[in-house]
DNA sequence: CGCAAGCTTGATCAGCGTCAATGAGGGTGG
DNA sequence: CCACCCTCATTGACGCTGATCAAGCTTGCG
């Protein structure tokens, strides 16, 4: 019921406020464009593996997780799937360049979002700045996955994924780090751009060389973080 | 001497005009936010394969190409690289959220490039307007990218990269589409997360099988544009 | 003409995908 | 409470795609 992915392992954590995000603003193109957007946004409550849309379907809205987590994918029409992007508190998704969604965007957990409307959202100064900093936050997480889908092998992502979700790739703490995993083996292994298989034999691998412990299937402790770094190549 | 790469097949082509970009704007944080960005904004040429900025350097300017092509490329501690963007004239780049570069930047050939002031570009209504629409376009190239790099094979990464180049992956015209390539295999290897072999036996494969003819190392023509959509899983 | 840089091609290998079977966990109903 | 089932995860055997290593080849330039 509670988010389970913690929040710092999804990409683009935003440095605005969380959920109320901009209550105020500077001047605007409209008049009263910041009021419009806030006047006219509605939350939404969704269960955990809930469709939030579809790709391609119409972008009349534009969504910002207010509690819980949200991934978004991309499918090609032989059914491979591509998840492209995770998605934490405050982040700003579903915002398309044309007329239709890029990707589908479905619920990892229990999950609240906020709906803006579209055109409202483009007149609202403030607007477009949150969101000039979320499509860069994102834009650089991108990047970082292309390097790791590019170039990384099997391991490496896996263990770069568990960093990740443990939330520092650098260990500044010694705390027991233990992960739970909203995320099933398939879910990962189409984030990762794997099969479900490589991405088990990856956990078994780690949990063989004493690396990480599987308390339970969604529960992973990192028992040896600086084998973990080594072999995630940190950075 | 001339932009080797077509505009169109590069990510994120703007529908802003291409140059001045933003002579005027609405109303701004600052009194003349805009004046300012405009008034000390400066243009730099470079030559074929020259390094604009590296991976972590200072990130004090946000760039734009204002004529020519560009890349931007991550490296990893062991020497791989993965290329992230291609950018043509009127893309924005160089925008980091924190204080320095995520990603390294060089010219594919001549180009010119206008830096703009960060400081006074963050103040900027209409440039933040700009940026986002920007980061957007790139973030929807990336997420095609993603979907490349972890699920398409050789072949598919291939073919799409020429149908790219060639400007429209569903093929309106019937002109003989000739390509020419600003990239080494090298570059289009790292690109597409191939080896050079692996890309070089692609071409090759596609010569023999009569889908594209190479004129010259970086000349191709796309002789049998129906085979290639249908290799390039035209979406 | 000869050298250098980049591209192509071949032989071999290994990492990861595929196919298939087994195992664990959680919920439901008898 | 246990038995059953359904879903998801693990493990094994095997093969293919693409990486690696190693020559040759083409092109452009001094």
């Amino acid at each position: 019921m509670n988010t389970v992915i913690d929040r710092s392992l999804l990409q683009g954590a935003t440095p605005l406020g969380e959920c109320g995000v901009f209550t105020h603003g500077g001047s605007d193109t409209g008049p009263d464009a910041n009021e419009a957007v806030i006047r006219t946004a509605s939350v939404c409550r969704y269960g955990q593996h809930e469709t939030i849309f579809f790709e391609g379907d119409q972008a009349q809205t534009v969504c910002q997780v207010v509690e819980g987590a949200v991934m978004l994918y991309k499918l090609l029409p032989d059914g491979r799937r591509q998840v492209v992007e995770l998605l934490g508190p405050g982040d700003v998704f579903g915002f398309a360049r044309g007329e239709f969604r890029d990707s589908a965007a479905e619920t990892l957990s229990a999950t609240r979002v906020r709906f803006y409307d579209r055109g409202h959202a483009q007149k609202s100064c403030s607007f477009q700045r949150i969101l000039a900093n979320q499509m860069l936050s994102q834009l650089e997480a991108m990047h970082d996955h292309a390097m790791l889908l590019g170039r990384m092998s099997a391991m490496e992502r896996v263990a770069r994924y568990l960093l990740k979700l443990a939330g520092h790739v650098s260990g500044d703490v010694d705390e027991p780090s233990v992960i739970r995993l909203a995320m099933t083996r398939q879910e990962i292994a189409d984030y990762l751009g794997l099969t479900i298989e490589t991405v088990s034999r990856s956990f078994s691998e780690l949990r063989r060389r004493g690396v990480i412990v599987l308390e339970k299937q969604d529960r992973v402790r990192i028992a040896n973080q600086r084998a973990m770094e080594d072999l995630a190549i940190a950075c």
